[in-house]
DNA sequence: TCTTGCTTGTCAACTTTTTGTTCAAATTTT
DNA sequence: AAAATTTGAACAAAAAGTTGACAAGCAAGA
């Protein structure tokens, strides 16, 4: 549960207008504490960062307050407002992560398509992300490893999954004043369906993204973000777990860095660089929860690298 | 429900017109809010759409504004072959690649999704890939062998335009009896732009594309190629001209595959290994014109591989 | 050729509606 | 005590509505 001004932060929106709307058009009904402040949920914050990115492409805000979530998803991902598929049956959320892996094995994009499009209808753009993407990508990392599956279903996977993130995340890609972030894998690190999810969640938090991909030295990475001003640099780190070259990478990158520019680490294979990244005082993300909660904290100032957090949170 | 200025933007008209073709000419009769606004349904747009679509063709607004919406479709379709595209302003077609060049290097996302957007509207589907997205790859190809740009801005550039273009195509991928095609690069390669640009073209060309993306050992595109029962495996090879694991790698797919199955392949460096690809069978494509008149020689069944063309066309 | 009238898009003026912001005062949180 | 939140009222800018006028393009007739 949020508070108006941190649902301000995220949605791009003054508090103002949050209210406004509430009290013209009844966008969002927040619960109320019992002291009378307004407390919003995580699908509040949704449903009024796509009412801002539908209002900033030119819909008026009293045509479309009152629409249903879905409905505002839809008519952001494409302009043609048709009617809504009526869902009659919730799949379960393991099937339908079996059906996807399925669709890779049988390199079926358009029901791989099909099932996250449903998927994201269901659960939102955040839900879609944590219960599905994030958990299915570590399945395809995990069958891949175990050889199930070959280098071209992994590719596979990643194009299309890749092509829907970018689809949903672009309704958020508007907000002309958000921080920057850089996101890629480092040298040596190939795998890039984390990095990827990461740049649309950090969309989808309000970050404008600057997305360069698997596999780039730390000098250019580094200077990626110098050239965009970015507040962090967001990094996938995934399959050799050891990897001395990394390591080295990692200290070049800090080094090259302002001080001022944090560097975030998530994957799989983020823990065993423990040592390193604490040296650099990167920070990891366990999680995508734990992933916006870093951002936030960049995002908000808190940001002194290299020094253990000021303020125990 | 849309606003006029929705519409407007749909459209390409402009509020006024849409407001006097309705006074004049009864075009569409909008339904109102209660305080008097125009709300447009999207079967109005879609007339609205035709209709501009029409007056651009040289009808006049007059005599068709009352038709029915389906003759107004006929109407499109048998005159679309005539249409003259009257630009009123056409910015020099190398100045634009040098904006997108300077977006690329800025790594500014909106800016080089902004010119490859205008683009597309000028020049359609087809145009903006032979006349922009294309030579937009090799001058980046080239650039980044000179060294005057880096693999973060080639990732970046790929990612944008890989975007683009898959967003590009999608309306395309609705046939379903089309034939299928496998897009990739092979081992060693690891410049996808040309691979991408092949998926979309084919795609926009009436294929069914799995895409796999750069650096496939021979085994698993075959294997990939198998799987989706393909007529015809696509590949791009760009950079190192002198490969002999490419050679090998070539002739193994060749030998995977079965023989019905052509192999096409494009690139800067498809020449350098014209041997290979001349003894297994494979065509070279040269440019995207010549892209597309394969992928039509393949589709119509003239694909017997290893032997020269028995119609010469 | 010139005039006349019709078609068609654009403009200007003015009104009403929509929508974001500002101000002030009361209450709560830090 | 200082900073936030809530509420209502008022304000100003933007957008949309209507009406009437006007100019360019075109066809037909004097």
């Amino acid at each position: 549960m949020h508070s108006i001004r941190i649902v301000a932060r995220r949605t791009g929106l003054s508090a103002h207008v949050i209210r406004i709307w509430e009290k013209r058009y009844r966008a969002v009904e927040p619960d109320r504490t019992a002291t009378n402040r307004r407390l919003y949920s995580e699908s509040d914050v949704e449903r009024l960062s796509l009412l801002h990115a539908a209002t900033a492409s030119g819909h008026s805000i009293g045509l479309i307050a009152q629409l249903p979530t879905a409905h505002l998803r839809q008519l952001l991902s494409r302009s043609a407002a048709v009617a809504p598929a009526p869902c009659s049956e919730p799949p379960a959320p393991e099937t339908l992560r079996n059906q996807c892996v399925a669709a890779i094995r049988d390199l079926d994009q358009h029901e791989l398509e099909r099932l996250l499009r449903g998927a994201a209808l269901q659960h939102g753009t955040q839900g879609v992300l944590q219960k599905l993407v994030a958990p299915l990508a570590t399945d395809v990392g995990r069958l891949w490893q175990q050889g199930e599956i070959t280098a071209a279903h992994e590719h596979f996977a990643s194009a299309v999954i890749r092509g829907f993130l970018t689809d949903l995340a672009r309704p958020f890609a508007l907000t002309p004043a958000a921080p920057m972030l850089v996101v890629g894998t480092p040298a040596g690190q190939i795998h890039e369906l984390g990095a990827v999810i990461a740049a649309a969640a950090a969309t989808a938090h309000g970050w404008r993204v600057t997305y360069l991909g698997p596999s780039l030295p730390a000098c250019e990475l580094a200077s990626a973000a110098l050239r965009t001003e970015s507040r962090a640099v967001a990094l996938s780190v995934v399959y050799p777990k050891d990897d001395p070259d990394l390591s080295r990478e990692l200290e070049q990158l800090r080094s090259y860095l302002p001080a001022r520019t944090a560097i975030i680490v998530g994957g799989r294979a983020a823990g065993a660089y423990a040592r390193v990244l604490d040296r650099i005082g990167a920070r990891i993300a366990v999680g995508i929860e734990d992933f916006y909660a870093l951002l936030d904290q960049v995002r908000s100032g808190d940001g002194a690298p290299g020094q253990p957090e000021r303020k125990p949170v």
